[in-house]
DNA sequence: AGCACGCCGACT
DNA sequence: GTCGGCGTGCTC
């Protein structure tokens, strides 16, 4: 291009500004899609990215780029990919960039600080203060503030010791690069069957470009050693090429590192909500840069800016914790095949429990479907029984019955392991007073609060509020009439200690398990034999590996069969399998037993006679029927706002506004089960359309035929999971 | 998202 | 008489 040619850049801000932005580039200056720039936005100067260059035809007045700044450019893939989820999601292209961008000081100058070595020089004046710091510097090289810590003295007598000779100071980056992995390193021995899967996905490795696997393998098949052996023949064939691992976010614990670790000699960079500005910086340039290989992250990680992303794996492709329903609502398991095919890389689906969704992709030939149907190690399945309620009621109070009493003492007695689940946090999910009937609720949102014994508090679980449990009713004034309905884990652990004495009982929840540790820890305790009972929620039915454990006893199947959402029956398979699939992992046959009031339900017969594709086929011809996904589409607009009436009037107005459209039903505006959160009033529509509607446009259409007040915020959540 | 402009209520 | 509330609109 001619030096005289005027050039223009089209510069992206990560603000929910509706386009880019059309920029004059100074002559001279180099700038190229991809590119961190400094540009005049109104009054200010903000940072943006380069979408693209062109001429500048001169039609209008263009303001100038201030500055080039550093940072590895985001690649056209990563570009795409903004764009297409931008569409997708019926959010401004900023928004996104802004979730892509979203690590501080990512772009700034790799800052670096100082450590300081022993150099050995003998020195004349050895004072104890001396003597403790080249002591802590023997352990290893720290800067001035760690070795003074280590030393208990003040950070200037490690300068005072560098200014002497018998310290040397070092720049070293900050964020140094991650370890490379080795795709050579020996893996685990692989089964037959193991070994025809993962050959299967290494031809899909070796093809190149993009393509999509679902690797269906039951509970304990070893899915996670076939999908390893994917990514080390990616890893193996580009010497660039970057592997994205998603898991749930309770499963990027320690535990799961170490399996990388085990297998590719180095740990991965990790990747989700609960790290420090500085590890996300680090893993946001190293990802960027291209030199972080493999990344194992939370949903969030499909936004990293990958410099040469090859393969993406999504464990546990089912998991609802993929699902993000805040601010910006989006599934990452949608988002990570979307970008694998747009940056030409292969995805793969991994789950016992696979979606309706992706079952589906994989019966229509768009997905791989890699089927890994034994247990490793010989283990086999547990068995699964139901136990009718109406037949074999527990006592009042007690929720375990007399069969499952009966069958966990049986384990108790061999020494083996027994786990009660529970998907309910905390003593008892109501508390209310005998005397006038008060029902105590959360003042913040229509819920009743929690009570949770071992803090001695009531808690909303929406909104987290919590109060100390009242002695007298707060409506009538009775004193001693508040009574505690119903079963929380708390409660069923008093229950299981008062009936099985002697038995060591521990509680696992996420009020318990606070942080990774808590989970290792219980893991490591569970392993050594040192709980025979555990009573856990959702967090302990995932991923874990008990030998010892042989009886798994769902306390409550029923749960979350009801209610409004469409997946609820996928959802409760789903549980109710990884729950099961606790048990008897090892030489030791397992055995679960799921209590029911309703034994007839199809999810529980499917699941008691070991049958997925009875379920899945009756799962399948309701879906069918009622055209909900994957057999067609639904979106959800949600409005919120403080003042309920102005939102009522709001929302009829757009009703109204709603396009007409072929196949496309507009139900609404209701109100949603939780109406009103933090003094927020919520209102809530609901879109379903027939499969081939393009419902992002019909969306997008909409949204752009009314306006509102900023009190009132508009949300669209494409293929929503929570109804609430 | 910021930031300015703008038009109505209680303060030096 | 002003300071400041946040509703409305704009940013290449």
């Amino acid at each position: 291009m001619s030096a005289e040619l005027s050039v223009k850049a089209s510069v992206l801000f990560p603000m929910p500004l509706p386009e880019p932005f059309d920029y004059a580039v100074p002559p001279g200056v180099d700038v190229r899609p991809g590119d961190h720039v400094v540009a005049p936005l109104g009054k200010r100067a903000a940072a943006g990215v380069v979408w693209a260059v062109s001429a500048d035809d001169g039609s209008r007045p263009l303001k100038s780029i201030e500055a080039v700044i550093g940072g590895p450019p985001l690649t056209e893939a990563t570009r795409r990919f903004v764009d297409w989820s931008a569409r997708y999601l019926v959010e401004p292209p900023g928004v996104i960039l802004r979730a892509v961008l979203r690590s501080p000081g990512a772009l700034r100058r790799s800052p670096s600080e100082t450590v300081f070595h022993l150099t050995g020089a003998m020195i004349a004046r050895l004072t104890p203060a001396r003597r403790a710091v080249l002591d802590a510097a023997a352990s290893g090289p720290a800067t001035a503030a760690e070795l003074g810590r280590r030393a208990g003295v003040s950070t200037s007598v490690v300068t005072g010791l560098a200014q002497a000779g018998a310290l040397r100071g070092e720049d070293i980056a900050v964020d140094p690069p991650f370890d490379a992995p080795d795709p050579e390193q020996p893996g685990l021995a692989l089964t037959d069957l193991q070994a025809g899967a993962s050959a299967a996905l290494r031809r899909m490795a070796a093809a190149g470009g993009y393509q999509a696997a679902l690797l269906d393998g039951v509970t304990g098949s070893g899915k996670t050693e076939v999908y390893f052996e994917a990514a080390a023949e990616i890893l193996r064939r580009e010497p660039h090429a970057q592997v994205l691992v998603l898991l749930p976010e309770i499963a990027l614990t320690q535990a799961v590192t170490r399996r990388f670790e085990a297998r590719f000699g180095a740990q991965p960079a990790v990747w989700h909500s609960g790290l420090s500005d500085k590890a996300r910086r680090r893993v946001w340039r190293e990802a960027a840069s291209g030199r972080a290989r493999i990344v194992a992250g939370a949903r969030s990680a499909v936004f990293l800016p990958f410099a040469h992303l090859r393969c993406i794996i999504v464990d546990e492709e089912h998991d609802p914790t993929y699902k993000q329903d805040e601010m910006l609502a989006y599934n990452a398991r949608d988002l990570a095949v979307a970008r694998a095919k747009i940056a030409g890389a292969m995805c793969v689906l991994a789950s016992a429990t696979p979606s309706m969704e992706s079952l589906v992709n994989a019966e229509g030939g768009r997905y791989v479907h890699v089927r890994l149907p034994a247990r490793a190690a010989g283990a086999v399945l547990p068995e699964i029984e139901l136990v009718d309620l109406r037949e074999h009621p527990p006592e009042t109070g007690e929720w375990i019955s007399p069969l499952l009493a009966r069958a966990a003492a049986d384990t108790l007695a061999r020494g083996e392991q027994v786990m009660f689940y529970l998907n309910r946090r905390g003593y008892a999910p109501l508390v209310l007073c005998k005397a006038c009937g008060h029902k105590m609720k959360s003042p913040e949102a229509d819920r009743y609060l929690v009570e949770h014994r071992y803090t001695g508090r009531l808690v909303c679980h929406v909104t987290g509020f919590s109060m100390p449990r009242p002695d007298a009713c707060p409506a009538c004034g009775a004193r001693d009439s508040l009574i505690s309905v119903g079963p929380g884990v708390e409660r069923l652990a008093e229950e299981a200690m008062r009936r099985f004495p002697g038995q060591r009982v521990e509680v696992f929840s996420s009020d318990t398990a606070q942080g990774p540790d808590a989970v290792r820890d219980m893991v490591a305790r569970m392993e050594r034999g040192e709980i025979d009972i555990l009573v856990g929620t959702q967090i302990a039915a995932k991923g874990h590996n008990f030998p010892r454990l042989t009886l798994v006893g769902v306390v409550d199947a029923d749960l979350g069969l009801a209610g409004a959402d469409l997946r609820a029956g996928e959802r409760t398979y789903q549980t109710l399998v990884q729950a099961a699939g606790r048990a008897g992992r090892a030489d030791r046959p397992g055995r679960a037993l799921l209590q029911t009031w309703n034994p007839e339900h199809e999810a529980l017969q499917a699941l008691a006679a070991g049958d997925r594709e009875a379920f899945l086929d009756a799962e399948r011809s309701v879906r069918e029927m009622l055209r909900l996904p994957p057999f067609g589409r639904l979106a959800a607009m949600i409005l919120s706002g403080p003042d309920p009436e102005a939102l009522e009037t709001i929302a009829r107005a757009i009703a109204a506004a709603a396009p007409l459209a072929d196949g496309v039903e507009v139900f609404g505006p209701a109100d949603p089960p939780l109406g009103v959160v933090r003094g927020r009033w919520r209102k809530r529509f609901l879109v379903q359309a027939d499969r081939q509607v393009d419902i992002s446009a019909y969306m997008r259409a909409w949204t752009q035929r009314f306006r509102t007040p900023p009190s009132i915020r508009v949300n669209v959540d494409i293929e929503p999971y929570s109804f609430l």
